[in-house]
DNA sequence: ACGGTATGCTACAAAAAAAGTAGCGTCAAG
DNA sequence: CTTGACGCTACTTTTTTTGTAGCATACCGT
């Protein structure tokens, strides 16, 4: 069952909305499906194969606390971000540039080492 | 130990340093502790005591994974963010004002269904 | 020097979450 | 009426996370 904002949540008794956003999004596979969904919508059967074959009992849990949250929906392609999950997914992919400079600094550092 | 990007993770063999960072990132706590030092730099204990308690082993395995992938590194003051980890975590208060939206929006929703 | 206290951290067992695999029920095409 | 795809559930094993205890070091006042 997910959590909603205004409930406690593992760390946080305030209910906050950003702690109950960071406990739902430090789930295993969350942001990731968040990200891939981010790509377009996709069936339960595509969004496994695009998650590296993820188990189906996770992946139909995650969906589930999505759907709660109001972050995701079904239609007929499948699932499908919804408004806010959009505003949501768009943020994570601002993560991507910072990611790859990120990545840049690691690998020089792990050369200089070397 | 933790993944250093270029190295496959969980659901991703490419090693792509987003998918990296959204494994890392995924795995419990480590959103919220990287919130909590966006507020400043902490203490283990005090950074325990933050986090609602949550066990030193976790947390010390978690420091130990963030300072590898520098992120965090440690001080006189106890753990701080690097340069590259401050902008992460200005990212991460970024979804505050977010989360603030959504919690209205799914209040609104609540209440209506009531 | 001596208890008292704080800190950073490790050890270990129990509980919870996730992974992996099989397969069911429904539908539509051949 | 068989075959295949789909969404999903059941069940077992493995991994992660928790919770609790406690050690070693360092400072503090007496």
């Amino acid at each position: 069952m997910a959590k909603l904002p205004g409930m406690p949540v593992r760390g946080s008794q305030t209910g906050r909305p950003i702690m109950v956003l960071l406990d739902v999004l430090g789930q295993r596979w969350t942001l990731r499906l968040l990200w891939e969904l981010g790509q377009g919508p996709a069936t339960f059967r595509a969004l496994r194969t695009r998650c590296d074959e993820v188990s189906p009992t996770l992946l139909n849990q995650r969906l589930k606390d999505l759907r709660e949250l109001a972050l995701i929906e079904q239609c007929e392609a499948g699932y499908a971000l919804t408004g806010h999950g959009m505003a949501l997914a768009q943020k994570l992919a601002s993560l991507d540039g910072w990611a790859n400079e990120w990545a840049a600094m690691l690998e020089a550092r792990e050369g200089a080492r070397d």
